[in-house]
DNA sequence: TATAAAATTAGACAAAGTCTAGAAAAGCAC
DNA sequence: GTGCTTTTCTAGACTTTGTCTAATTTTATA
């Protein structure tokens, strides 16, 4: 499924070098659904077998974003969670416990949309439903 | 409408003690509906008559967060938004310009929720329209 | 293989926000 | 009001996430 030949080609595909760093970055990200931070992504990239630096793996979540293999997640005002399902759907926070978890799209319907400002462009409605232990 | 007076009995009303520094905080923030960040807050605060350290401008917008005179916004990744308008609505941010502007509740219509995790309960549904100039 | 361009690195730096310990102000009983 | 307790405020040190820089390494390409 998520071989390294996979992931590689994935990253050529959204037009990424696929640097022996990104595609170990990749391979952590991709071998499932999931929300991870970046300090996450640092300590478990350096865990395995190649090493990566800080700068990189900032660079690199970036890179992925902007590349649309990964969404940001803002909903924790201390750090960026990076998503690595990038269909459409909607998230939990638990404010108590800090876990992010997936709304799937239809157990939301929004079925009237606003006007945008002028001269701007839509780049992406999030829901965010704010939870906390009852 | 927001004298000294209105100020003091609403931070009353909300269990607040009305000390000089957060009447001087609430007076900035309640003269209209805004989103504001805690730097630009106090800085405000200092260029009036009275003061107000660091430390007093968080802890107080934190207070008034929890009391529910105010709602934090979190879009932008570096700092959070005190929005003086409590009601319901909904955000566009603009991430070119990182310009917060409200969308009213009846520009958007939701009318499917989803069902929360067991043992949670709902603090409130944030929805944020990220958008840039096109 | 040589050369240029892109990517990686360590570590310095920046900015938002938190923490601490002492000082000041407020609330309260008398 | 006076004394006492509790709450609030303060300066500044500290923490954390993330960015920047300048030098090195890797990759692409002719």
């Amino acid at each position: 499924m998520n071989s390294r030949e996979n992931i590689v080609n994935k990253l050529k595909s959204a037009g990424v070098t696929p640097t022996t760093q990104r595609v170990e970055i990749a391979q952590i990200l991709f071998a499932r659904p999931q929300h991870l931070s970046a300090e996450q992504i640092l300590k478990m990239v350096n865990k395995g077998h190649s090493t990566a630096s800080k700068a990189t793996v900032y660079n690199t979540l970036g890179l992925f974003a902007k590349k649309g293999l990964l969404r940001e997640v803002i909903v924790d005002p201390t750090k960026i969670f990076y998503d690595s399902n990038v269909s459409r759907h909607f998230h939990f926070f638990n404010t108590d416990t800090g876990v992010l978890t997936d709304i799937p799209v239809d157990a939301i319907h929004i079925d009237k949309l606003p006007e945008l400002p002028q001269g701007t462009e839509s780049s992406g409605i999030e829901v965010i439903v704010r939870i906390k232990n009852s």
